[in-house]
RNA sequence: GGCGACGUGGCCGACUGGCUAGGCACGGGCCUGCAAAGCCCUUUAAUCGGGUUCGAUUCCCGACGUCGCCUCCA
C-alpha cells in the first residue's frame, strides 16, 4: 500500500484512491510571466517522479496541472514592455513546456488554463456572496475567511495566531476588509487592463480560485491528492481549500508539498531575495538529468541546496550508471524478484527515493560483481537496475550519438595498438577526447561515449 | 512575539532505539604498452547539556545555532 505525508493530518498515511486503481491529482502549475526557476523545476520533478512510480505500479494516474495565464504580475509585465499580455503567456508557457520537456517531465494528462474558466469562476464567486461568504468592497469581491471554521488548518495556525505576530508586510485592502486575512476573490480592473465581465463590475480573478473551479470541475469533489511546493502551502492551498470549503464541497483528500529550494547559504530561493536561479542555466549548464539525480537523493520533503558541488556529485552518479548500462548492454533477463519487492516497500514508504537509490547502486554493485565472476546471477539483477530507473524516470547510457567518424578514428586506434604504434594510438586516443569522447581501450577494442 | 522544521563523517545526504544507507572526493588494489575509463576494497560520524532506557544519532526536556511561515514572489 503506498503511503504518503499528509500535510493536513501530518502523518504518513495510506494514499487513498476514491476508485480503486485510478489516482486523480492536482498540481498547482506555473503562473506564466517569466522563465522558470529551480523551485519550478523540483516540484515538477517531485511530482513527475510520484506520477511515473504510481504508474509503474499500474496505477492510472489522472494529473491535472494548471496554468494560471491572469495575473498582476502578468500585467505588470505588459505594461513594463508594452506588448499584449497574450504574448507574454503564450511565449512563457511555451518556454515552461520545453524546460519540463528536457528535465524528463512527462506532460500533465490535463493542463487547463485559468483564462478559460472566468466564467466558471464568476459562477462560484456567485454562489459564495449568496452563501454569505463573501463580500463586495470598493476594489474587489473578497472571501471572509470567518466563514470558514478551520482557517489555518494547512498552515496548522489559528487566525488569531497568524494576527497575533509581526505581520509587517502589506495588507491588500485593509481598510475595507471585514477582517485583515480576507483575500480577493475578484479585483476590480483599471482602464486599459484585460477584464472580464461579473454581476459586480468588470474585473479579473483574485486568489486562484482557478484551482478551486478546475480541479472540482475535472477530478470531481475530494479529488484524491492535491500536491504542489511547501511555499504554496499557505496562503495559496489554504485559500483555495477554504473557498471549497465555503463553497460547501469536500476538497483534496490528501495534500503532498515537497520541500524548498535552498541557495549555497542555506536561504530558500525566492523572488523576494533575488536569489533564484533559472532553472533554463542548469539545463544548459548540466545534463539535464542530474537535476532528477540531485532530487532522487534527496528526501522530497527535506530542502535541497542545488550548487555547483551538488550538481558535480549528481553528474558524476549518472556517469557511472551509464557505464553500468554500456558495460550490461546485452544481458536480458527478468529483473530479479527480490530486490523489486524492496524497491517496491521502499518507495511504498512516503516516496522515499534516497533509499531507492541507495538500493539501485547497491544493486549496481552486486550486478558488477556477478558480471566479474562470470555469474549467471548478473543478468537478473542487471534488468533490476534497469526496471528500477525506469520506474523512477532515470534515463541510462543512451547519451549522444558516436559519430561515424569517431567510431573510424577508434578503430584507427585499435589498429595503432596492436601494431605497438603508441605514439599514433596515444594521438589519436587525445583527438577523440577531444572531440568530447570518453575513451575505454581494453583488449575487447575501444568503446566510446559522451563526456 | 506566535507556529513549525532542522543541526549526521572531507563535502552532499538517508534510514533507524541495539545490526555497514548511499553518492561524490581522498586512499589502496585489479585491469592497461602507459594512461584514462571501468571494476573491487576503503570496516564507527551524528551541536551542546540533562533525562527515559539494559542500550539513543534515533524518544523527552533545555540551551545554542540555522531555516521557513505568520496575507499577494509563487
Amino acid at each position: 500500500m503506498f503511503a504518503l505525508y499528509d500535510t493536513l493530518t501530518r502523518e504518513v498515511r495510506p494514499l487513498e484512491m476514491r476508485e480503486p486503481g485510478k489516482l486523480g491529482m492536482y498540481l498547482c502549475g506555473p503562473t506564466v510571466y517569466g522563465p522558470p526557476h529551480l523551485g519550478h523545476g523540483r516540484a515538477t520533478l517531485v511530482y513527475d517522479i510520484l506520477r511515473r512510480y504510481l504508474e509503474w505500479r499500474g496505477i492510472d494516474v489522472r494529473l491535472v496541472s494548471n496554468i494560471t495565464d491572469i495575473d498582476d504580475k502578468i500585467i505588470e509585465r505588459a505594461n513594463r514592455e508594452n506588448r499584449p499580455w497574450q504574448d507574454i503567456t503564450h511565449k512563457c508557457e511555451s518556454v515552461w513546456f520545453n524546460a519540463m520537456g528536457r528535465l524528463g517531465v512527462k506532460r500533465p494528462t490535463d493542463v487547463p488554463h485559468a483564462t478559460d474558466y472566468v466564467e466558471q469562476m464568476v459562477r462560484m464567486i456567485g454562489t459564495l456572496v449568496e452563501r454569505g461568504a463573501a463580500y463586495t468592497t470598493s476594489d474587489g469581491v473578497y472571501l471572509s475567511v470567518e466563514s470558514v471554521s478551520d482557517y489555518g488548518a494547512l498552515a496548522h495556525q489559528s487566525l488569531d495566531d497568524m494576527l497575533a505576530g509581526g505581520g509587517d508586510r502589506e495588507v491588500l485592502g485593509a481598510q475595507e476588509k471585514r477582517h485583515s486575512a480576507d483575500f480577493a476573490l475578484w479585483k476590480f480592473s483599471k482602464p486599459g487592463e484585460p477584464a472580464w465581465p461579473s454581476p459586480w463590475g468588470d474585473g479579473r480573478p483574485g486568489w486562484h480560485s482557478e484551482c478551486v473551479v478546475m480541479s472540482l470541475e475535472l477530478l470531481g469533489e475530494e479529488f484524491d491528492l492535491h500536491c504542489g511546493g511547501a511555499d504554496l502551502r499557505f496562503p495559496h492551498h489554504e485559500n483555495e481549500r477554504a473557498q471549497a470549503v465555503a463553497l460547501g464541497k469536500q476538497f483534496a483528500r490528501h495534500w503532498m508539498h515537497n520541500g524548498f529550494v535552498v541557495d549555497l547559504e542555506g536561504e530558500k530561493m525566492s523572488k523576494s531575495l533575488g536569489n533564484v536561479t533559472n532553472l533554463l542555466d542548469l539545463l544548459d549548464q548540466f545534463d539535464p538529468r542530474a537535476y532528477r539525480m540531485l532530487l532522487l537523493q534527496t528526501h522530497y520533503r527535506s530542502p535541497v541546496k542545488v550548487g555547483q558541488d551538488n550538481i558535480d556529485a549528481s553528474v558524476k552518479a549518472l556517469s557511472g550508471l551509464d557505464s553500468f548500462v554500456a558495460r550490461s548492454a546485452g544481458r536480458n533477463a527478468p529483473a530479479d524478484a527480490d530486490t523489486m519487492a524492496r524497491f517496491v516497500q521502499i518507495m511504498d514508504n512516503d516516496l522515499d527515493t534516497p533509499n531507492a537509490m541507495a538500493l539501485v547502486f547497491d544493486t549496481v554493485r552486486r550486478a558488477n560483481i556477478a558480471i566479474d565472476a562470470g555469474d549467471s546471477a548478473a543478468d537478473a539483477l542487471v534488468g533490476a537496475v534497469r526496471k528500477m530507473c525506469s520506474a523512477l524516470g532515470l534515463e541510462l547510457g543512451s547519451t549522444g550519438e558516436v559519430a561515424t567518424d569517431a567510431r573510424a578514428l577508434a578503430d584507427a586506434l585499435d589498429a595503432a595498438r596492436s601494431a605497438k604504434d603508441f605514439a599514433r594510438a596515444d594521438a589519436l586516443r587525445a583527438e577523440l577526447q577531444a572531440l568530447g569522447y570518453v575513451v575505454e581501450t581494453t583488449k575487447a577494442g575501444t568503446s566510446l561515449r559522451r563526456a
